[in-house]
DNA sequence: CCTATAATTGAGACGATGTCTCAATTCCGC
DNA sequence: GCGGAATTGAGACATCGTCTCAATTATAGG
């Protein structure tokens, strides 16, 4: 079973339909590089079902995020991007001058999951790190 | 010498002038409560200097965060909200159902910064972290 | 203090991004 | 298949952020 069909259980069990454009959402953020913006995603679904309306992805992204299988982030600026939870499990060291950013996996938030979960009755989906600095090659520029 | 003046500061000493603008968005920043929206913060500007601009707050809000001074974050949906970098620091546990979020202090990133801040050469300013859940009262609840 | 000058501003057009409505369609349990 | 509730597509609308450019302002240097 792929991950993408681990994708479609969720929404169902959930109670939701497994729709076309839900599905085609799915396959466009498993099969695209992580980060991408509603506007990337919507060109991308486009292209594989081009009667998938604009709504219906925002739609469809909103729900994915509601039921945690997709996490929102801005990398720093006012620019939001989507990415599965269950890809690659990595943050970001975000230079906010030139916006370039680096990955890393370092990533010890398991315990801290944990024990918020047990203190205020949550269940855990995910979490986001990210680190900002100026990187290298700006840190001799002009701010 | 107050927050606020420390900002002052880095604003001249990072070869900006430091312009009326300037002072009343970070003034606004530093009274208001965190995480507020460019709309809130473009309101209560409006407030203290009815003839500052929008379009100067986003360009001060821009400046700021490019100077590590200002951060964003979007507790898990698509609206940015942004706070002062040295404001008490804590982070969100939040819903991703209802939106409730949850502040805590528990932060051990300052290793993970210095060796972040080592391996790539970054001047490292601060970080964002996020955990993202159901809360109790949203388990029981359909989806 | 005054002046020169380069940075910054305000206004509003513009562009980008996200939401809403509602008739038409689609998925799914039966 | 069939029925009916959930979902969709289209595009108007609302919100959010950016850009341009003439006018203004903060600061360095005389």
């Amino acid at each position: 079973m792929t991950g993408v069909e681990t994708l479609f259980q969720h929404i169902r069990q959930a109670g939701y339909k497994l729709t076309r454009p839900r599905q085609v959402v799915i396959e466009v953020l498993a099969d695209g590089h992580a980060h991408m913006t509603a506007a990337d995603i919507v060109s991308a679904v486009h292209q594989r079902a081009p009667d998938v309306g604009r709504a219906s992805v925002y739609r469809t992204l909103d729900l994915l995020v509601r039921l945690g299988l997709v996490q929102i982030s801005t990398l720093g600026s006012t620019t939001t991007t989507y990415m599965l939870v269950l890809a690659h499990h990595h943050h970001h060291l975000v230079c906010t001058r030139c916006r370039r950013t680096v990955e890393f996996d370092e990533c010890q938030l398991a315990e801290l999951e944990q024990a918020l979960a047990e203190q205020f009755g949550f269940q855990v989906y995910g979490h986001l790190v990210e680190v900002y600095g100026v990187c290298q090659r700006c840190q001799g520029a002009s701010p």
